[in-house]
DNA sequence: CGATCCGTTGAGGTGCGTCAACGGGAGTGG
DNA sequence: CCACTCCCGTTGACGCACCTCAACGGATCG
């Protein structure tokens, strides 16, 4: 019933549209998922890390695109079967309710990021949010790795490359974060980029 | 098990923080979902109508606020009770599973309007929401009701009550939109302003 | 009939976007 | 192994879409 797959840097896995055949979790690396406008303009929704599902929210086909950020290992379960085997075992129904339910709420507080924060402030988010789920996966909190470009981070923000970049230079004069190299950051003060993140 | 409340226009239903004891399903009326920051800017994440749910996106407590917009009705579900209730007729749990599905959908949508769209596109999508929610429910497409208040809109479109204020204006020039009273607007050109909304 | 809230409009300011230039690293092909 | 190219990240100069501040008229309500 379930087949491993695995996904290079940059292959896309599911397209919008398409149809909605298989339910992904995520078993090593990171996947974004996505949605464009007409012109291009792009709206990164989520990045899924290990233990992550990909798929959850859909009606028929999917409502979004999904591409892998690193060289990514993903459970794939045939719709279909799932949901005869979901059948046989209903607290598996159950567990998949929380988890879209963590999911709703992880939305809604994107919702206030993209509507209400500044720049500094969603950077800051956006480095705690890694940071937490490193944490939760036994990894240190600080350093934390970002393995997404800079502009995948804008597209998840509603930020350009270019502000990205210059906020996270600007956390960094002023001594909230070190840039190891580029896609490890430590965070010098958790507690005052939480404040920076909810803008005290 | 099930007890019908009411709440008129301003009032709390739920607060964000509150132990998540009930679950609701909106009668008659508008109910809004909001989160704060510290200084009080606000993000409305959802605006709820008759058969739409409130508190399915919970974690032990809930995770935002809702206030009544207009004069509602509500069915409450004690949470403990609709589980073991759950447990008993399986297939009430993929339809929860369903419309959490469909909420997440929804909150991707919003979350490509919040980051990349303009103030006009906001303004577009959002009355053809209420246009299709209006038509789910056997009511005219056109002209639509909007019961809530400019700052609502706002708060919900990530702008200010001036700019949305201002884009209703300039559609209304534009011969988009009709407004026949503040809270009620006739869409004048439903294709075209459905570009409008995606930016073509 | 004052007080308050809501919606609208104008004038001016600003945070972030746009456009441009540049350096470094990774991949590629000869 | 070395050019060559492409992509990524950074920084600067400038512009603009939207925010801020302000004023005002109308509706609602005690």
């Amino acid at each position: 019933m379930v087949r491993t797959i695995t996904a290079t840097h940059g292959e896309t896995i599911i397209g919008e549209g398409d149809a909605a055949e298989s339910l992904f979790n995520v078993v090593t690396g990171w996947v974004k998922i996505y949605k464009l406008l007409p012109d291009g303009r792009r709206q990164i929704t989520g990045f899924l890390s290990p233990g992550d599902f990909l798929g959850l929210a859909v009606n028929d086909t999917y409502a979004y695109s999904a591409e892998a950020v690193t060289d990514t290992q993903l459970c794939r379960f045939p719709r279909k079967r799932l949901e005869s085997f979901v059948d046989d075992y209903p607290h598996l129904e159950k567990k998949l309710l929380s988890i879209a339910s963590n999911e709703l709420i992880q939305a809604q507080d994107q919702m206030l990021l993209l509507g209400r924060k500044t720049a500094k402030e969603r950077i800051a988010s956006f480095l705690l949010n890694l940071s937490g789920r490193a944490e939760n996966t036994d990894q240190p909190a600080s350093p934390v790795s970002v393995p997404m470009t800079r502009s995948d981070i804008a597209d998840f923000l509603g930020l350009t490359t270019e502000t990205v970049s210059r906020t996270f230079s600007s956390l960094k004069k002023e001594g909230h974060i070190r840039i190891l190299d580029g896609h490890m950051i430590a965070l010098e003060d958790p507690d005052r980029l939480h404040e920076l993140a909810e803008g005290d």
